[in-house]
RNA sequence: GGGCGGUUAGCUCAGCGGUAGAGCACUGCUUUCACACGGCAGGGGUCGCAGGUUCAAGCCCUGCACCGCCCACCA
C-alpha cells in the first residue's frame, strides 16, 4: 500500500468493478427496502444538492443491502418540460431561429437529440459519487412505459370527473406563453406606484377616485365597487360612471369586497385581469373584457389607440393621457407584491384561457388522512404542519402547459369542437363510438411536468401493469427530498399513489436541508458561488474554476466580481479530496437544520480522516505479517477494551441510521476510528507485538483483534465511504479470515451482546489517565518527547500497583517513561512535578528537568479550576432542597465529586509547597 | 396576516433536565520504526435578552429582540 491515500487511483476502478459484477441489483429474499430517486433533469448536471441527497440515499441503500434487505434504489431522470424546452430554444435562438420557424415536430425531435446527447452526464456523475442505483432499471419520464402510465392516469381521472377543462383565470407567463401553476409563481416585493384616477359620473356631475397599481388594466374595467357601509358613497349604488379613455359606461356598486380603509375606498373591478376581481365578477355576474394578448400586449378588445402596445408601454401612455385629461389625481410610491414566473422571471399575468385542471380536493382528503394517521411519517416530524397547511387550502391544479416538450394531453377535438379523451386516438374513437373517418385533432398542450413526476413511484415500478416489482416494493420505504418540493412533488405523489394504488407511495419522508455556501447564500450561477461536487472530488485549478464560473452567465456583467471573489476564496484552486471525503462531509452536515452551510474545510478534515484510516490499515497489515504458526490465542485487556468500544460504536451508528441522524452516525464513526482505534489501540498493540518477551498466544490475540476490528470497522464505514473501505477490505479480509468478493456482500456490523466490558473499560481508563497525566507534565513543562522520564509512584494502592504491573510496558512506551518505581516505605518523595490519579501520585522528579516557575504556574492553574468546581459542588450540596429532592444517585455522585476535589486540592497544596521551597 | 425554523468557542455545527462538546482555525513542543493529510500538550464560551417552572435549565414554559424560510395577500 502507498504511504498516502490517493482516491483517484481507486474510485473509478472500484465502481466499474461493482457495476460489472451486478452488485446494485436487489438480491436475496430479505424484507424489501426501496428508495425511488427524485429524478433530476435529464439534461442537467449534478449540483451539490443532488450530491448531498444521493449520498444520503446511497448510505441508506448500502446500509440496508448489507443488513440483508432486498434493496432497490430506483434511478431515473425527468424530462423537465419548461427547463429543457428553454435550453433548446436558446440554442435555436443562438442560431438565429425560433421554435415556431422550425415547427413542432422538428423541434421536439431536436429536444430528443439534445436529451440523447447530454442525458448521460448525470449518470456519469452519479457513478463518480458511488451511487449504487440499479442501472438496469433506469427510467426516463418520457419512456414509452411512463407515457402509458401518464395517459392512463389522465384518462382515468377524466372519466372519474377529476380532470376537467375550463375557461378561467390562470397565471400566464407572457414570455414563455404558457399557463403555469400557482406554485411556479414566485412573488416578491418590488417598488411601484399607486395611481389615483378619477372616474367621472356618466351624467358629467362629479367623479369618484379609484386607486390602482396597474392603471393599464382600466381598459378592462367593468365596474367600480365601494363598501356598503362606507358613508362617503351612501346612495351611489348603481350610478353609472364614464370609464375614461374607452367611451364605455360601467356601474358603481356597493360590495363588501371593497376595503374602506384602502386608498379612497373605491376599487376598480377588472375580472379578466385580477384574481380577486374575477371572483367578485363571477359572484356579481359581471362581464369579462380581456384586453391583453398572449404576449401581454393590448388586445383588440381595447380602444384602437392602445392596441398592440406592450403592457408597460401602455401603462405610460394611459397615465399620460389621463393626466392630460385632468383625471390623474395623484401618484404615490407604493410597495407591492409582483408575481414572476420562476423560470422566465417575467411578470405573470392573470389571463383568461381554456386549461385542463385536476379537481384536487377529493384527492387531497385521503392524502391528508394518510399523514394524520401515521401511514406516512415526516422526518423531522414538524414538516407535516407545512404539508397540512397547503393540503387543507389546496386549489385546483392547472395541468396544461402551452409547450411542445412533454406528455401531450390525450384529448382530441372533433370538427364541432367536442372533446374526446382516450388512451390514444383509437381508444378515444372506440370509447366515444366515433366513426373512423371523423377528423380529430389532438389537443396541442402538454402536461405539467409534475403530473408525470407525481406518478413516479408507481410508474417506475411498472404501473399500470401489475408487475412483481410493484407488488414487492410498493409502498416504497422512504422518500429522501428537500422541503422545497413538498408541494410540487411529495404531496402530489401521495395523492396519486393513494388514488391509483390505494396505498401510500412511501412510509417515511426524510426532509433534508438545503446546501448553501459557506456564507449561507444559496448557490447559484449568477452569484458565482456554485461548487461542482466533482471539482471537490477531483480538484480543479484556479483558472479553470474561474472560467467555469464566469462563462455562460445570463448577466455577463457580473463576471468580474465573480472572478474576484473566486480568486480570493480559492487562491490555489480546489485540491482533490476524493468522493469518500465529500460523502463523509455530506453525512456530517445532515443535521436537522434546514440550512446547511458547506465548508471546504470540513472536506479537508475528512480527507485527512481517509488518510488516517488508510495508514491505520497499513499498520495493521504490516503488523500482522509474516503469519504466526497456528496456535491458541489470548485476548489482552487492550483487545477486550477495543472490542467493547467497537460494540458501543456500532450501536451508536445503527441508532444514527435508524433516526436519519447521519451526522451522529458519522461522528461516532470518526471518534471511534481516530480517538480509540488509532490513538490508543494501535499504540497499545505495539508493545505486545514488538516486545520479544510477549507470548505467542497474546500476539495472536492482538493480531486477531487488529484485523477483526479493522475488518468490522470497514463494514461499519462502508455506507458513507464506499470506495476506501472496499479497497482496504480487499486486502484485510483474507487475512482476517473473511471470504467474499466484495465488502458490499458482507453483513453490516451488529452489536456483540457480551462485548461490553465495564470492568475492562474502567481499568483502561486508569491506564489512559496515567499516560495522560505524565504527558501533561511533559507538555506543560516543555520537556522534549525524546527525554525519557524516571517517574516515582507515591501512595499507590495495591490495585494501582497491580494495574501498573499489568500495563507497565504500554505505559512506559506511551508516556515516555524510562522507569516508574514506587517509593520505598518511609522514603521521602523527591522534588517533583506530580500527576494525580485518585490517591496515586505520579511523580516526575525535577532534578535538572523542571522549571520551577512553570510547574508552579501549572499547579496554580489546576487549583483555580478545582476550586471553582469545588465551590459549585459545595453550594449544591449545601442546599437542603437538593439533598432532599434530587435522586439519591445524583446526590451521591455529587458527594463523591466533592470528596475527590477536596483530596486533589489538598495534594495540590502540598505539592505547591514542596515545589515552592525549591525557589 | 398565518405557519415554521434559527440565535452555543474566531468559523461551521452537535448537545440526552444533573461536571458545556466536536471539526476547522489558533498557541507551544515534535520530522524516530502506520500516518506531518501526522503525534503530544494547550488557550478560547456569563449557551440572544428578560421572566417563570424545578433541588437543578443551552435543554421545559411565557414574553421580547434579531436573522431566515414558507404560505396567503388590499386594489
Amino acid at each position: 500500500m502507498d504511504k498516502t491515500y490517493s482516491p483517484r487511483d481507486i474510485e473509478e476502478r472500484i465502481y466499474a468493478r461493482w457495476e460489472a459484477d451486478g452488485r446494485f441489483a436487489p438480491s436475496g429474499d430479505g424484507p424489501p427496502f426501496c428508495i425511488v430517486i427524485p429524478p433530476p433533469n435529464v439534461t442537467g448536471t449534478l449540483h451539490m444538492g443532488h450530491a448531498f441527497q444521493d449520498t444520503i440515499m446511497d448510505a441508506l441503500t448500502r446500509f440496508h443491502r448489507m443488513s440483508g434487505d432486498r434493496t432497490l434504489w430506483q434511478p431515473g431522470t425527468d424530462h423537465a418540460g419548461i427547463a429543457t424546452q428553454m435550453v433548446v430554444e436558446r440554442q435555436l435562438n443562438a442560431e438565429g431561429r425560433t421554435r415556431h420557424e422550425v415547427g413542432r415536430e422538428a423541434f421536439v425531435e431536436r429536444v430528443w437529440r439534445w436529451k440523447e446527447e447530454s442525458g448521460g452526464t448525470i449518470a456519469r456523475q452519479m457513478r463518480r459519487l458511488g451511487a449504487s442505483v440499479d442501472w438496469s432499471r433506469d427510467r426516463f419520464t418520457m419512456d414509452p412505459g411512463m407515457c402509458r402510465a401518464v395517459q392512463q392516469a389522465f384518462v382515468r381521472l377524466h372519466s372519474e370527473g377529476l380532470i376537467y377543462r375550463g375557461k378561467r383565470l390562470v397565471n400566464w407567463d407572457p414570455v414563455l406563453k404558457t399557463a403555469v401553476s400557482d406554485l411556479e409563481v414566485q412573488s416578491g416585493e418590488e417598488n411601484g406606484s399607486l395611481w389615483h384616477i378619477r372616474y367621472p359620473f356618466a351624467d358629467g356631475k362629479g367623479h369618484v377616485t379609484v386607486a390602482t397599481t396597474r392603471p393599464e388594466t382600466m381598459l378592462g374595467d367593468v365596474a367600480v365597487a365601494f363598501h356598503p357601509d362606507d358613508e362617503r358613497y351612501r346612495g351611489l349604488d348603481g350610478r353609472k360612471l364614464a370609464l375614461p379613455l374607452t367611451g364605455r359606461e360601467i356601474p358603481l356598486m356597493a360590495d363588501s369586497f371593497a376595503d374602506p380603509a384602502f386608498g379612497t375606498g373605491c376599487v376598480k373591478l377588472t375580472p379578466a385581469h385580477d384574481f380577486n376581481d374575477y371572483e367578485v365578477g363571477q359572484r356579481r355576474g359581471l362581464p369579462l373584457i380581456n384586453i391583453l394578448t398572449a404576449d401581454a400586449r393590448i388586445s383588440d378588445e381595447a380602444p384602437a389607440a392602445y392596441r398592440g402596445l406592450d403592457r408597460f408601454e401602455a401603462r405610460k401612455r394611459i397615465v399620460a393621457d389621463l393626466e392630460a385629461q385632468g383625471l390623474l389625481e395623484k401618484v404615490e410610491p407604493h410597495r407591492l407584491t409582483i408575481p414572476r414566473g420562476d423560470r422566465s422571471g417575467a411578470v405573470v399575468e392573470p389571463w383568461l384561457t381554456d386549461q385542463w385542471y385536476v379537481r384536487i380536493a377529493p384527492l387531497a382528503e385521503p392524502a391528508i388522512r394518510a399523514v394524520e394517521d401515521g401511514r406516512i411519517r415526516f422526518v423531522p416530524e414538524n414538516w407535516d404542519r407545512t404539508y397540512f397547511e397547503w393540503m387543507r387550502n389546496i386549489k385546483d391544479w392547472c395541468i396544461s402547459r402551452q409547450l411542445w416538450w412533454g406528455h401531450r394531453i390525450p384529448a382530441w377535438y372533433g370538427p364541432d369542437g367536442a372533446v374526446y379523451v382516450g388512451d390514444g386516438e383509437e381508444d378515444a374513437r372506440r370509447r366515444h363510438g366515433l366513426p373512423a373517418d371523423l377528423p380529430l385533432v389532438q389537443d396541442d398542450d402538454v402536461l405539467d411536468t409534475w403530473f408525470s413526476s407525481a406518478l413516479w413511484p408507481v410508474s417506475t415500478l411498472g404501473w399500470p401493469d401489475e408487475t412483481p416489482e410493484l407488488a414487492t416494493y410498493y409502498p416504497t420505504s422512504v422518500l429522501v427530498t428537500g422541503f422545497d418540493i413538498i408541494f410540487f412533488w411529495v404531496a402530489r405523489m401521495v395523492m396519486f399513489g393513494l388514488h391509483f394504488r390505494g396505498e401510500v407511495p412511501f412510509r417515511e419522508v426524510y426532509i433534508h436541508g438545503l446546501i448553501r455556501d459557506h456564507e449561507g447564500q444559496k448557490m447559484s450561477k449568477s452569484k458565482g458561488n456554485v461548487l461542482d461536487p466533482l471539482d471537490i472530488v477531483d480538484g480543479i485549478g484556479l483558472e479553470a474554476l474561474v472560467a467555469k464560473r464566469t462563462t455562460g452567465l445570463m448577466q455577463p456583467q457580473l463576471a468580474p466580481a465573480i472572478e474576484r471573489s473566486t480568486r480570493k476564496q480559492f487562491p490555489k484552486g480546489i485540491a482533490a479530496h476524493g468522493t469518500d471525503a465529500l460523502r463523509f462531509t455530506f453525512a456530517s452536515l445532515a443535521t436537522l437544520s434546514r440550512d446547511l452551510r458547506f465548508d471546504l474545510g470540513r472536506v479537508e478534515g475528512y480527507r485527512n480522516f481517509c488518510n488516517k484510516l488508510w495508514n491505520a490499515a497499513r499498520y495493521v497489515l504490516m503488523a500482522t505479517e509474516p503469519e504466526l504458526p497456528a496456535g491458541p490465542a489470548t485476548l489482552s485487556a487492550y483487545d477486550r477494551w477495543i472490542r467493547s468500544r467497537l460494540s458501543a460504536t456500532v450501536a451508536a451508528v445503527r441508532e444514527g441510521f435508524a433516526q436519519y441522524r447521519f451526522d451522529l452516525a458519522a461522528q461516532a464513526m470518526y471518534e471511534f476510528t481516530w480517538y480509540e482505534f488509532c490513538d490508543w489501540y494501535l499504540e497499545f498493540s505495539k508493545p505486545v507485538l514488538q516486545s520479544p518477551d510477549s507470548d505467542d498466544a497474546l500476539r495472536r490475540g492482538a493480531r486477531r483483534t487488529l484485523l477483526g476490528t479493522l475488518e468490522a470497522l470497514l463494514r461499519l464505514l462502508h455506507p458513507l465511504m464506499p470506495f476506501i473501505t472496499e479497497e482496504i477490505w480487499q486486502r484485510v479480509a483474507p487475512r482476517a479470515g473473511v471470504e467474499g468478493a466484495s465488502i458490499m456482500l458482507q453483513p453490516y456490523p451488529a452489536e456483540v451482546p457480551d462485548a461490553a466490558e465495564p470492568g475492562i473499560e474502567a481499568e483502561m481508563r486508569w491506564v489512559k489517565d496515567f499516560i495522560l497525566g505524565v504527558r501533561r507534565i511533559r507538555g506543560e513543562l516543555d520537556i522534549a518527547p525524546s527525554v525519557p522520564l524516571a517517574a516515582r509512584l507515591q501512595s499507590a494502592s495495591p490495585l494501582d500497583l497491580e494495574r501498573f504491573a499489568r500495563h507497565e510496558a504500554v505505559i512506559r512506551r506511551m508516556a515516555g517513561l524510562a522507569s516508574a518505581t514506587p517509593l520505598a516505605p518511609g522514603e521521602a518523595p523527591p522534588q517533583a512535578a506530580a500527576a494525580l490519579l485518585g490517591e496515586l501520585r505520579i511523580l516526575v522528579p525535577m532534578a535538572g528537568l523542571i522549571d520551577v516557575e512553570a510547574e508552579l504556574a501549572r499547579l496554580g492553574k489546576r487549583r483555580a479550576k478545582l476550586e471553582q468546581e469545588l465551590a459549585r459542588a459545595e453550594a449544591k450540596l449545601g442546599k437542603e432542597s437538593f439533598v432532599r429532592n434530587a435522586p439519591p444517585e445524583v446526590v451521591n455522585q455529587e458527594r463523591e465529586r466533592l470528596d475527590a476535589f477536596k483530596r486533589e486540592l489538598a495534594q495540590l497544596a502540598e505539592q505547591h509547597e514542596r515545589v515552592a521551597s525549591l525557589r
